[in-house]
DNA sequence: AAACAAGACAACCGCGTACGA
DNA sequence: CTCGTACGCGGTTGTCTTGTT
């Protein structure tokens, strides 16, 4: 129909997204909302094609966000629910709102499959505990179980009310909407999610490009090549991005129209806006922030899955998503 | 101090599916 | 109903960092 693929391959960009792209992606959709990904690369100049956008966002700059180490909670849950979806990274995702399936993916390639390859490997002297080795919390099997049984409830009030026509849940406000299907409510979405990009460049120019890689690797070199640029043509000059970050805090600050350099948002381990508040501790399973793991939770339980046998023994690995 | 290996993670690619014309 | 497009997902790759020799 005439219609031109999505990525054409000539002058599109790969590769690290820079800051300044960033920045003009978060701002595009702080302005229009996500969706619609094809007219992005169009109506920001960028020179990404509309999946890398997508991603981008997804992955990296939409709010709420959570950072850095997955804990035990969230650790056990990845398995737990890998065992029972299989690598649907998107469903598992679901489940841990503030980890994307991007995310949640990697970390069981690089760390769980190890761990339990090594559990299974050594099955039968350590297998109870082998899941939270190496000096974590250990969390029996009854311990998990019962911390999983106390969300159910939390969790089906939360569907119930996710699914409500017209009712639109509190708790599932402004997340990803995996498992619900829709876009999220835009407004203080956006903000948060530029947010996420300020306290992110905030961090990066104070602590310089090498700290701020744990945050992202995305800045990795052009910093380098931006710190004397002019990066907001506008009104840019080589010192405002200055040693302290401040001549470029303060351009943000006026492009984003926030206070967002408040240094003790820096952490970004810690979710990044009021409406990820809901979910910040994974830890407190009765916070009530807890995203619905009820059907899934339930159907483990009822169906006996664990059967009275040790739970980590129970999760079975399959040999391809192992090896 | 340099070289190499392994680990970690962001980004890309290709496929399947939903949706609209 | 068919076709084409956009989007989302999962697998894979590439690159940078960190640790070890």
């Amino acid at each position: 129909m005439g219609r031109p693929p999505c990525c054409d391959k000539i002058g599109v960009k790969k590769g690290p997204w820079t800051p300044e792209e960033d920045i003009i992606l978060v701002s595009y959709i702080q302005e229009h909302g996500p969706g619609n990904w094809r007219a992005v690369p169009t109506n920001t100049g960028l020179l990404r094609c509309s999946k890398s956008c997508r991603l981008r966002w997804t992955n990296y700059l939409r709010p709420g966000i959570k950072r850095g180490n997955f804990t035990d909670h969230e650790e056990k849950m990845i398995i737990h629910l890998q065992a029972l979806l299989g690598n649907r990274w998107a469903a598992i995702a679901s489940y841990l709102p503030q980890r994307t399936d991007n995310d949640i993916k990697n970390f069981w390639n690089t760390h769980l499959k190890k761990k339990l390859r090594k559990i299974q490997a050594g099955q039968g002297d350590q297998s109870r505990d082998g899941l939270s080795s190496a000096g974590s919390q250990q969390i029996s099997r009854g311990q998990w179980e019962r911390r999983l049984q106390t969300d159910i409830n939390m969790a089906r009030q939360a569907l119930c009310e996710a699914l409500s026509p017209g009712k639109p849940s509190s708790l599932l406000t402004g997340l990803k909407p995996a498992c619900v299907n829709e876009k999220p409510a835009p407004a203080p979405i956006y903000a948060s999610s530029t947010e996420n990009i300020a306290r992110l460049l905030k961090g990066w120019m104070i602590n310089g490009p090498k700290q701020s890689l744990k945050n992202s690797t995305t800045t990795q070199n052009s910093f380098i090549n931006m710190a004397g640029a002019d990066l907001l043509s506008s009104e840019g000059t080589p010192d405002k991005a200055d040693k302290n970050g401040t001549g470029l805090s303060q351009t943000f600050e006026s492009l984003f129209g926030f206070d967002s350099f408040d240094s003790s948002n820096s952490d970004f381990s810690q979710p990044m806006s009021p409406d990820t508040g809901l979910f910040q501790d994974e830890s407190k399973p009765n916070s009530g922030g807890q995203v619905p793991l009820s059907l899934i939770e339930r159907w483990l339980f009822d169906e006996g899955a664990m059967q009275g046998k040790d739970y980590l023994n129970e999760v079975t690995i399959d040999e391809d998503n192992l090896f």
